[in-house]
DNA sequence: TGCAAATATGTCAGATGTGATATATAGTTA
DNA sequence: TAACTATATATCACATCTGACATATTTGCA
């Protein structure tokens, strides 16, 4: 965003910030959905790479695919432990889970 | 397994029995402890490298010290969701939390 | 030793995460 | 078009995780 622009939307009485600001999250918690959603997207890579549904997944994990689903599009209500054991149970290494966040 | 590592880990609300009974618990459970508990034990060497006490990282993660005490001592009612949090909360990178999980 | 700080343990009510189920919405193929 | 497969969304009862608090135990030091 522009400079100028920002000021005249501010000057309106709008206030301008990013996202983490917007929402008013603290560092840590933006650190964690920022992890939390670079495994997401290896959950994604995985599975496709594995040619499973939705469902398969969800067996393989105990779980049902309306949750594979809320899972793969980051609901909040989709704790960091079941991401990860949705990594593990599709044989995903502790190293590939380490490597995704290294680079988150 | 140590008998006292059983010990303590069957303390914390863990089962742990023979390798038959092991084999009861999913891959990805395993997976799982094992590296919750390599990310606690980087929990408490950072907690100690900035000689906070459990009470001022309770703070620094808006939790109590009961909890960071539970956690330390990988009670099974703690969440990998608050391992990470208490991690990020004393400044550890993503790199460093990557580190640790892929060496787990 | 005795005291104080740190850590551990127990409990609980409320918040959040869970699998299951039903149903809706694509996308695909006959 | 209909039938089928995959994914998304809504809801719910139940389980788990949570911070808070009280209290016990351990640790370190004067």
């Amino acid at each position: 965003m522009k400079k100028s622009k920002q000021k005249n939307l501010e000057k309106a009485g709008w206030r301008v910030g990013d996202a983490q600001e917007f929402l008013g999250l603290s560092d840590e918690e933006a650190a964690l959905i920022a992890m939390k959603q670079k495994l997401i997207q290896l959950v994604r890579e995985i599975r496709g790479d594995q040619s499973l549904t939705q469902v398969a997944l969800a067996e393989l994990l105990h779980s049902s695919q309306s949750r594979v689903a809320k899972l793969e599009n980051g609901s909040s209500d989709v704790s960091l432990d079941l991401i990860v054991r949705a990594l593990f149970a599709m044989g995903v290494s502790h190293q590939q889970v380490g490597k995704a966040i290294s680079s988150s």
